[in-house]
DNA sequence: TTGTAGGCGTTATCAA
DNA sequence: TTGATAACGCCTACAA
């Protein structure tokens, strides 16, 4: 048989095609009668309504699109299927692309998203992006980083940095270094912000050089944070960070690779604590102490809140969801150290690539 | 200005819609001097066709879907990230759906795909499934777990296990675990079977029981991979593997885990070898010696053959990429043992739950 | 090569 | 509440 399409429907049922309409549409003014029936012969002869004249006509599409720098991030895989999860509730489907964080990349992919009338779109901003070149009339929002002209929601990066360096001061710790993401992103500065608000305030620092900033720029990836763990670890022990805050479990992990490549155990010599939560954080050796992102719950209202249209957030007021910092293994209070030198430390005290918040490339 | 459409620009270029749309779809039989002016007029009033209307008249969606069972799983986040980048090299976007591993809640996916008119479906199957309800006239091909009844791309996994395997022989190795995958998936036992493969055949059993395979399954993921390393490694170094073979990375990092917690030296006290070859892999401590998949190759594989039509595998003749060892420090040879009675090995040489190539259960 | 017109399967409008 | 009918935007014979 061929595929049955509205108007057999109104045949066999004794209706008009606008009533079929009307029952696949949940019209209130149909009788419960009538729907039954009609409700009846769809089931019969299995009929399934072509979503394109569908959208044609409504310029709905029940498509959402998302597009992310990079799927190998197990954070932002984990955004992609929770959104997936919240879409599908609403009835809506998810389109789903990578922008390899590349601008030139993520603005096809968005004209592309628009050329297929998705009904929003979420977005993880490339790094380096500040203001979205949104398509008129398409509703967007941003996840995680947060840029200047577009409704967002995220974690909030800066307070949970604030609790994770915090907690490492009542632990005890003073010289404590900070991996920093890369300067083009909106989440890695406000974590690096997190991270000055607490040491920026630890004291006198011309009595004490240990306690100044001590940042090192990175990508978020394993590799780059072991680079960095080197670059910070690879120097006489007095003149050595105790605990280094990661902007990322990734940089984290790869940081504990780095310490053990160096003999330096964790967490007896130096204490590390990541950044996102994501599940092999609770894997490795030594269990990571790390900020958890509430990741589902910052997706669901990404998702609700382009497709209910309600809990918008406003630009510039960008909706932020509560971290939590969960202790594990990597983490303790420093160790007593030898008698040194203070005065040998200057050097490792002055902050490093902290032009990292320095003016925005628009 | 109202967004233009195709008899807009017809009018505006003073020639018919038909012409227009000829010029839109590369039809040959169009002068270059009037193609010109259409698109030159396409261009000024930004014009672009609308994709449902299009759709509609053609039933050719550009869409194509993608099923997983959990992109959490880093090997199948490279392998989506993979199909989106082949799909938009032929000019398709993705839909990407997640199945959870649940048989019904995949089957409502592929009913939404087909709903939605997609080109052509890529699965990698749930767990436990070994034939798929695929929606009459819709293209499938089955990705890295197999099933009986569509088509498959995947790597070797069987030769991949039979020559990681066959490598910590040569290393000297005789008392060799496995840990399987879950029994339902298919890609698990060809690795499994390829660990028996060689184990098989490794002398005579009666001479040297601990040559007998020593199975026990898991899920893929680090937990299951941690659990099975403890109970595979919590018992007399006498009778504990020296090697073991994991069917994951995530089971292997779980295993090194296991291990660390155990207290045994890696690869001192045990050698590990994973496989996929996941990002992280090269990262752990120490370094996973794993088996590679070409996952990228194998995506773009996918989609060619859904998309080209062309290459498209025969069903129960899939398609298979071959893998690479790649050796790390996971792996060594096994240290001399103190001297232990024989004798007292033989419950450890008996298979465990090797039940797991028994009878599918269709 | 180009123009014309019919129809794809729905939804929306307007009467009844 | 229901029915009839005109769009929706495009493709595709078929005719010129």
């Amino acid at each position: 048989m061929a595929k049955s399409g509205i108007r057999d429907v109104a045949e066999r049922a004794g209706v008009a095609v606008g009533t079929v309409s009307r029952v696949i549409n949940d019209h209130p003014s149909v009788t419960a009668e009538v729907r039954a029936r009609v409700q009846a012969v769809i089931k019969e002869l299995g009929y399934r309504p072509d979503p394109f004249a569908r959208s044609m006509r409504s310029k709905i599409s029940r498509l959402i699109g998302i597009v992310i720098p990079d799927l190998t991030n197990p954070f932002f895989a984990e955004l992609v299927q929770s959104a997936e999860r919240a879409a599908t509730a609403h009835g809506h489907n998810v389109i789903f692309m990578t922008s390899f964080d590349d601008a030139a990349r993520e603005a096809d992919r968005l004209t592309q998203l628009a050329g297929r009338r998705v009904d929003g779109i979420i977005i993880v901003p490339s790094t380096g992006l500040h203001t979205i070149k949104a398509p008129k009339g398409l509703p967007l929002v941003a996840v995680d980083r947060l840029v200047d002209n577009v409704p967002g929601v995220a974690a909030d990066h800066r307070g949970g940095a604030r609790n994770a360096v915090d907690y490492l001061v009542r632990l005890g710790h003073r010289r404590i270094a900070c991996i920093a993401g890369p300067a083009g992103s909106a989440s890695a500065q406000d974590r690096l912000r997190g991270y000055l608000d607490v040491v920026g305030t630890l004291g006198d620092r011309q009595q004490d050089p240990d306690i100044a900033p001590l940042v090192v720029g990175a990508a978020f990836d394993y590799e780059s944070g072991r680079a960095a763990g080197t670059y910070l670890l690879a120097r006489p022990r007095a003149e050595r960070p105790t605990a280094i805050f990661a902007s990322s479990d990734q940089q984290a992990i790869g940081c504990l690779r780095a310490a053990n490549d160096l003999g330096i155990p964790v967490p007896a010599g130096l204490s590390v604590v990541g950044f996102d939560g994501i599940p092999l954080s609770n894997l490795t050796t030594p269990r990571l102490t790390t900020v958890i992102q509430p990741m589902s719950l910052i997706a669901e209202a990404a998702i609700s809140a382009l497709l209910g249209q309600r809990d918008m957030p406003k630009i510039g007021k960008p909706h932020l969801f509560a971290c939590e910092l969960v202790e594990r293994e990597s983490s303790a209070p420093p160790v007593q150290e030898p008698d040194v030198d203070n005065r040998l430390l200057t050097a490792a005290g002055e902050p490093l690539g902290i032009d990292l918040l320095g003016t925005r490339t628009e």
